[in-house]
DNA sequence: CGGTAATCGAGACGGTACGTCATGTCTTACA
DNA sequence: TGTAAGACATGACGTACCGTCTCGATTACCG
């Protein structure tokens, strides 16, 4: 939950439902597969969930934080937290992004990423909760594959790793956002070698 | 203008109002840049542009359509159409992006983008739109560049160009979507340099 | 027509065309025919006629003005001049509610009256139009009927024909308007019976 | 009101304000009176009361069937439930009239109704709320006098008592809407004795 | 016979109201 | 205190019709 810091003892009067977070994040999530951002719209959730709007208000503070909770624990749920360690920064970023990829077209992501990210544009207190939240622990887990390549020696010392990420990030979301070509294996293969080879070549500069 | 034909002959009827729709586009442009499209509403496009909301809707299907418009037009008459020619590929691209950088950083164009892009998930007819009038201009402008590098012969023939143009577009626009990392021309040149190092390593290959 | 002074000698530039206004009313007539006041609007009319717009805001004022118009000069050509003359006060009213009855069965003609009347309420200049133009040609012919009647002395010379008018009238728009109840022979006859009735009795008083 | 069932035990959720209801039928009723049905704008009713225009169309699902409901409702505070009872049809009937007439004539009230009258005409599901509204109530009264007249023997048994209604009614509301002539006493007290004097006169025959 | 002028078709325009929809808040009764 | 039900304010949406306007094209007369 994004919501409310964590329950210490035991809190006067009814307790929270359980039973209704996981229903609106449930119902949250599909209608937010199903149509997009702009689609979900609360009203629609609360009567999926079988749970009335105030109850959303209160431990969400709008459409969008709801969006964003349902959108990334759907997302944990479903993707494995630990990077891959094939030995080789070719291997690891295959391995990862392979995973990345396959997640990412087993769902609708991009109707729904494209929505927060305009969300966050408007919204700086949102931005911020939305890179944490999403943004982050993807590039944690893919910087430590690059740390491991440092430690290796497989890269030169001072490569940019955060260009790096972006490089990698920016082209798969570039296509996922824009549509202008496929997503397939092939595209992800060859962004994967294009950034190793260039992070390797300039190893000998 | 996205909607009408040109003119051929001569047409029946009153003529449409040249000044209205600069004025309508001025008033978007202005509105779109200030709060992000979002917040750009068509009665107060309207009523800025001295106009009445039914001539806009004339003219534009939606509000979005015409915030594309606006978008593009503005873009248009301050970035240069050629691509510049310096004589090598590596000089090519820090040409054509550093003009291209100077202009994202000129305007708050990042609320307006990601608002366009966000639509387009929700409308595939917008995003057919969205995809000519913006997104295909820039990669033809750099894909000439690539073609210049590849009769030169400083990259192999078998070069994936698309790849190249989506690390290159993509990793800008992922800064400027998600805004997890400064816009710098440090990143900008280093985004450059990677990719042209990528595809001059794999000639050697 | 209503708008314009006859011609009286011959106006330079090109002359009304005298087709246009046929179809203009023509058009104007079905439509209110079909669809009541409300629903005839002003382009459809320039359409079904093969005309602009222009060219009807040209000769009439309003599309109030204009179904008036429409509505009047069908009424003029479907109705009769003349007052019958069958020698008695009963006989005559008869006669001439007999045709005005079947008259306004032949069209759905309260459906365009209650739209010019309520407009009428709003509009003091088309009020007068209103009235000169449909109310009082009807009242004009009645009165002389009555007229006929007090010199033959059927009924007594201080007898207030206005108000038997009235109740004519009245009464049989009443129904037309309100659609209370149906609008058959036997109601006509009925309302003609009892005026009489009352005017005869009261002149014995 | 017109829209909602009575209250039978215990609503659930958040009861509807009879404050709101209240002032949007004011506003409406005050807006209709200075204005008339085509003047009286849904914006402006919910801007005079206090109240979002949402909440008007809840409750009514056009600004005729408002202004219907607003001006029954001010009709209904102000007329008299019980029908008078002076021992002779004559004298009920003046009674009645007189007050009917003192109504008609403290509010503009041609303006309103023959607005709806229009309005029922394109809007069969309207024609018959208004009837039942406005139309109907005041019939019944009036037929209970009749009714008395019929068991004291004043006038025939076979008496049509619905073209005696339609004459009262119908004469009067024709001058209120036709403006031909003024709506005075002398003139509600003519037809009143013209109605009364044929329904007697048939009684001899 | 060419100029002048009113008329016409086409259709763009400003204005104004309509009715709909979604957000987020609030007010009840019940658990 | 939490929750379901649902009323409410706010504010934008896109549509429709009115009456005005600006063109070029047409059709008379008048000099």
């Amino acid at each position: 939950m994004i919501s409310k810091a964590p329950v210490q003892f035991q809190r006067r009067g009814r307790p929270r439902s359980e039973r209704a977070q996981q229903a609106i994040l449930g119902a949250a999530s599909d209608l937010l597969y199903e149509q997009g951002l702009s689609a979900m719209n609360v009203a629609l959730v609360a009567e999926r969930a079988g749970v009335s709007k105030a109850t959303i208000y209160r431990w969400w503070p709008s459409k969008e934080v709801l969006a964003l909770d349902a959108f990334a624990t759907d997302w944990e749920t479903i993707s494995p937290v630990q990077s891959p360690d094939t030995g080789s920064l070719r291997g690891d970023l295959h391995e990862r992004f392979r995973i990345f990829w396959r997640l990412m077209r087993a769902r609708p992501v991009g109707r729904v990423l494209t929505g927060l990210a305009a969300h966050a544009q408007a919204d700086q207190e949102f931005a911020e909760l939305y890179r944490e939240r999403f943004l982050e622990p993807r590039r944690i887990a893919t910087r430590e594959i690059f740390q491991r390549a440092l430690d290796r020696g497989e890269i030169p010392a001072d490569a940019d790793v955060e260009v790096a990420l972006d490089l990698l990030y920016g082209s798969l979301l570039h296509r996922l956002f824009q549509g202008h070509a496929p997503l397939d294996d092939h595209f992800a293969h060859e962004v994967v070698e294009l950034v190793v080879a260039a992070l390797e070549s300039r190893t000998s500069a």
